[in-house]
DNA sequence: CATGAATGAGTCTTCATTCAT
DNA sequence: AATGAATGAAGACTCATTCAT
């Protein structure tokens, strides 16, 4: 099998498992079961589970980001991108509750392992000049912190859409949430005022 | 040595551990040597880890809650309310920035364990029916609605706040932070229509 | 409570339990509880666990002979008496098939201990004395080693009995059993040969 | 080290230090370092101590009928192959008093363990195929009946005579005993009443 | 590239037993 | 006579990781 493929295929596993249970709860036997390969053939793709729980993340959030970025930005209003935005968002996040928590995981992993999460600033610079660059265009005042806020929302309401289970998901009126929070973030202080 | 004063001193100790590592990475050996007993006297007190976990967990949400609602209550008009509502919320929130990845962990165990995380339930009423009123002073549209969102984007908020590192939380302007929640959640559609 | 009464009451329900599961099986904490006591309490009347469940076996021995031998005596020919001596021990070994299995780990208990399990001996020699007789009267060779013969195999269809499990039990026409056991254990080889 | 001979190696020596002691006082660390192997290379070979006693009880089993069956069906007339069954029965026994405590301690933990022990079954089976054939060679009106009692007599004698312990062994005729088990197990009836 | 055997350190948990009160 | 808090030792089991082949 060519190295490329069984790489890809683990990240995939991986990050399907890591997604599903917790860090600690998935073992390397498992994942590498799961694949198709040994144990000892896992280590030889990836140095160690912290490796390849890190580079499994990034592989979700570049999933993520090629799924949802040029939707986004094909839309032609502002009004409309940040439509795009949220409607997106909140289907990523019904689909993938538990990708924040790996999130999570592998954060609380580095600081074990001494290096930090580099990629992860990367990242969230990327996003927010995408979000942000939204927000400018609707007028917002502080567009960069809107963003900020925004992502915030987000994985927060992923949390508890997560735990509140199968019963408390009656509780969260998705089209709602979706309205208000259209309403609330577009809001322009200006306006009020004048 | 009394019952009461051993545990409450075991869910002190257990509450500060869990909150500041993850939990597969505190050991029950761990927590008793700080709290200064004997493993087996541990489990005499609590009869596993999870179970030890749960309380403490509900343990810590009470401290919050014992000292963040009243000082809201006391506030006079429903504009200083939700001002000292932001406020001590991001004061517990950047005291206590693992308190939700705390959450999320209990949360995760409940899944294994089969039982649910009962308290959970009435502890988010409670929370919904406070935050709730308060937006509902402001004569906000869909109160119990935003009230859910501002508990989401505070937990969104912890998250990323704990993820940026200490180098990262240059980025967080936190009075900037506050100021544009406050402006954002009290915003009230029918003004600008009006 | 008094002295006697409690004790008493510890043995009963030690029996039952030991009887019923495996003797690293029971702790201390449930025979405590079953009795309504406190562990402390237990290990006021048994200094160990092992004097415990040594005290409860003969205890059991006792009620066995005691609801046993009578019976076995008041029958007037030898044969009736041999007949209600199968009768009886059948009926005892369907209703306590493991109390076999509690005799021996007491045994081997006995051993780690270092001191035997004197008191075998004795009831041992009692068992073999009644027995004895019996077959004695019948008119058997060698009274005594058919004693012997006829304990172990009681012991020997016990523990048959017990691992066949309740699918197994078909197997074992018992009144076959009880029939042929008599005629075998009263043969006589000068009729035979004569 | 090849798989095979290591296996074989637990097994040979977990079910000798299971014969020679109990269940519960024999350790997976005893059993490893006795083999020469780290306690995780025995949980890599075996899953759980249960599944380990378990094989190594029809290990066992299998290494008796090997050495017992063959000797058996080698006499010539239904006498001397009952002769040679009583001489290597005795023989086993006296050498492996306890390897019917270990059986039963297996049970006992199938039992804990929810799954019966399917494999008994079939070597029980085939156990009375084999003696039950013998005593049909000899004549016995209920062959399969006597080779059940003739089995349960075995273990009721092994347990007595492990129980008798070295000083109680003196009791034990065992000349005696396999003359009284060969006269009274051939016997039928028919040729008294006849 | 990949396997499978093996390691070793770590973890939760159980339990008989003790002792101050 | 009895309690309940506490101890300490032991045990089964897991798992990331290594390495010879």
């Amino acid at each position: 099998m060519g190295r490329k493929e069984t790489r890809e295929r683990i990240l995939e596993v991986a990050l399907e498992l890591f997604s599903e249970r917790a860090y600690d709860d998935v073992s390397m036997e498992e994942i590498a079961k799961k694949v198709g390969i040994s144990k000892g053939g896992l280590f030889y793709h990836f140095s160690s589970k912290y490796e390849l729980a890190k580079e499994a993340l990034f592989y979700g959030f570049e999933q993520w980001a090629k799924t949802i970025f040029p939707k986004i930005l094909s839309a032609e209003s502002p009004e409309d991108k940040f439509k795009a935005l949220i409607e997106y968002s909140f289907e990523f996040i019904l689909n993938n509750p538990k990708l924040s928590r790996f999130f999570l995981e592998v954060y609380e992993e580095s600081i074990k392992h001494g290096n930090g999460l580099g990629q992860w600033d990367a990242f969230y610079e990327e996003y927010l000049e995408l979000f942000g660059g939204i927000f400018e265009e609707l007028g917002v005042p502080n567009p960069r912190l809107r963003a900020m806020l925004f992502g915030a929302l987000l994985d927060g309401l992923a949390l508890h859409y997560l735990v509140a289970g199968d019963e408390g998901r009656g509780y969260f009126d998705i089209e709602a949430l979706k309205r208000e929070i259209f309403e609330m973030f577009r809001y322009r202080e200006r306006e009020i005022k004048g």
